[in-house]
DNA sequence: ACCCTTGCCGAAACCGGTTTCGGAAGTTCG
DNA sequence: CGAACTTCCGAAACCGGTTTCGGCAAGGGT
């Protein structure tokens, strides 16, 4: 015996308790393995009154299944794979914890497990997911804030693994998802601030690589054109993401020679930065500039006035994906796999009729920035 | 040949692709899967030039080991287990992604994986990790937010698994942890108040059940004792982790008869609530009332004036823990893994020379609620 | 020249399950 | 009553690795 752990870099286990193996519960019924395990995996072949026999040993003698020593012959985990891409400050923050409980309970539920990996750069999310595939960590995906042309879609399809969208793509081919309907959204709250009484009325989108940006922008547009006003390009706002962003995105609109009276977000974060900016102006949201937005983070909630929004649900969000995907793995088709929710809308303060016309925001602005 | 899938609930790998085995490896090389393993793990009977002809050749035909083959000899699967408890509507939130991040990264270093779950109550979190280590999902657990008595680190601590704390706990035998030292976080903040000029300076404490907290608080106290300021238990707050509490617990603090002219909070965001609690007393935080918080969430730079706050860095946490972990499965001592580090000032406007004494903020606010 | 190490690697068992194959009973049917 | 099916389960191979054991050849000591 050589003495190996000295150049070894990883030993034994730690604890090396004697778990109760299927061979331990073929033995304490006098059959064998194979029995067993086609008792306790429901094959056919089995006579009923075994099964029962055998499941009811299992039970007493503690018996679980060990994951990955039945991966090893059927080639699946169990385990759904979750890579999440960690910028630098912003991003999908607030919903992480709900999206993420929605998973694994989700998960949980059916005895799967989740396995997390991050990355900071487009490229490292996919260069861990390719690793996570080599490995078969997981034996499915699910990708989050999918873009309109998205490498990992493009990655796993290729290598034929299963994988589900939280968003859509330009390309729907092998693709399921499931996703909020954010361009209803944006049409019924610019239909909602124009039947208020607004007729000037912007909208801050999100991140442009985006597919929900897009989708969001458009219901913005169908929302004007249902009530008869006329798209104004100067009226799309820099894209904003954080509250840092809408700030400036909002006092860019509202240095317009025709201001917005309302303004449609479609993001929270930003809508919060619009708050700022009013205030700044001596302006109050809700009266002079109406707002709504898009999320439901909980902090719009404690803002003043309270923020009108539509809120996405996002534990039922990773709920969903997470269901849907584990079907997708035991092979369901994804064009069968592809669902669509609404957005909630929250009523709070933020909407409103116009206190002011466009003009007379205007010149009242104008006048401020003389003090 | 019996029909099985008919009652058989799941089935066989959707993408059977042939992956490159050990044993290709071996023929390709003309030697045996053994020798393989060993030179690939670094056994010393290996020869040196074999070693190198075998990792040559892996390489070139692109053999990654499959972790949950391995596993079911080495008992490892790799892995670090994390379990959050995600109630209601509060808690971890801001720090989450940031943590995670640090937690995978460091995993990834290794070639670990992180495999996540979560529950809602606390005894869900002991089910769910207890399920975890029955099936052998995890090799080792990190436990954020250790409590005084903490039902996790019983749970772990009898069946001899692994694990690290975020956090300290009552009884430290056979623990391993990683904190951030808040009890000098807070002692420094204390001190600082009063030597701006502060003598009533009140404590907004955590969730009670934690560890931190009890730090937090009795660093608060050795702060006072530092400045030569007597303790008043009415200037400890009510325990507050959220804005709305916060606000909440300052509107208490400021009713008192001789109200504190300066709070330091255990948390960011009850502290942002207190900026709510001042606004409506037409009171200027960091003029009429300093605050000094901790953790460094992102909003609190965004508060007007920006909140003067001890700032964590949980990413950082998440991968000391993780590594510290891994060292801890690899059969390091817990007694030496245990990591300290210093939360950092981040100066901002909440904190300043007290505008008014006790007496003329307490007549201040006597007359404005008149009105 | 002989024995004893030592270095290096192959053969085979093993880990904890799943799946194939075949055969012994029991049933059905002509 | 015998042939042909069914039903049900055991034996053994298998999955992709790791680890034990032993043996051969080269090297070293006397």
């Amino acid at each position: 015996m050589q003495n190996v752990s000295a150049t070894k870099s990883e030993f034994r286990p730690v604890a090396n308790r004697s778990r109760v193996t299927i061979a331990d519960v073929a033995n304490d019924l006098g059959v064998t393995k194979s029995t067993v395990s086609r008792a306790l995996n429901g094959y056919p072949d089995i006579a009923e009154a075994t099964r029962l026999r055998i499941s009811r040993a299992a039970e007493r003698l503690g018996y679980r299944p060990l994951a990955h020593a039945q991966a090893i012959r059927t080639g699946r985990v169990r385990s759904l794979g979750l890579v999440l891409q960690i910028d630098s400050e912003d991003s999908a923050r607030p919903f992480l914890a709900n999206f993420i409980a929605g998973v694994t309970q989700a998960a949980s539920a059916e005895n799967w497990t989740v396995t997390i990996a991050t990355a900071e750069t487009a490229t490292g999310v996919r260069e861990t997911l390719l690793r996570l595939v080599e490995e078969h960590k997981a034996d499915g995906f699910i990708l989050p804030r999918t873009m309109l042309q998205d490498e990992r879609v493009a990655a796993l399809r290729a290598r034929n693994v299963p994988f589900i969208m939280f968003g859509r793509t330009e390309d729907p081919t092998g693709c399921a998802w499931y996703d909020i309907k954010g361009e209803d959204a944006m049409r019924a709250a610019t239909t909602r601030l124009a039947s208020l009484g607004h007729t000037r009325i912007a909208h801050v989108p999100g991140g442009i690589e985006y597919t929900y940006t897009k989708l969001r922008t458009q219901g913005y547009r169908e929302g004007l054109q249902a009530a008869g006003i006329p798209f104004d390009p100067d009226l799309i706002g820099a894209p904003s993401l954080t509250q840092r962003s809408g700030d400036a995105s909002t006092s860019a609109l509202l240095a317009l020679p025709e201001p917005p009276t309302a303004i449609t977000f479609a993001v929270d974060r930003a809508a919060l930065g619009a708050y700022r900016a009013a205030q700044t102006r001596g302006l109050r949201i809700g009266e002079h500039v109406s707002v709504i937005a898009y999320d439901g983070v909980p902090e719009g909630a404690y803002a003043d006035p309270g923020l009108t929004t539509f809120a996405v649900n996002s534990r039922h969000a990773g709920e969903r994906l997470a269901s849907l995907l584990i079907k997708r793995i035991r092979g369901t088709a994804p064009e069968e796999l592809r669902e669509l929710a609404p957005a909630t809308l929250v009523e709070r303060g933020s909407d409103g009729p116009p206190r002011l016309t466009s003009a007379e925001l205007a010149s009242r602005l104008k006048s401020q920035s003389r003090i």
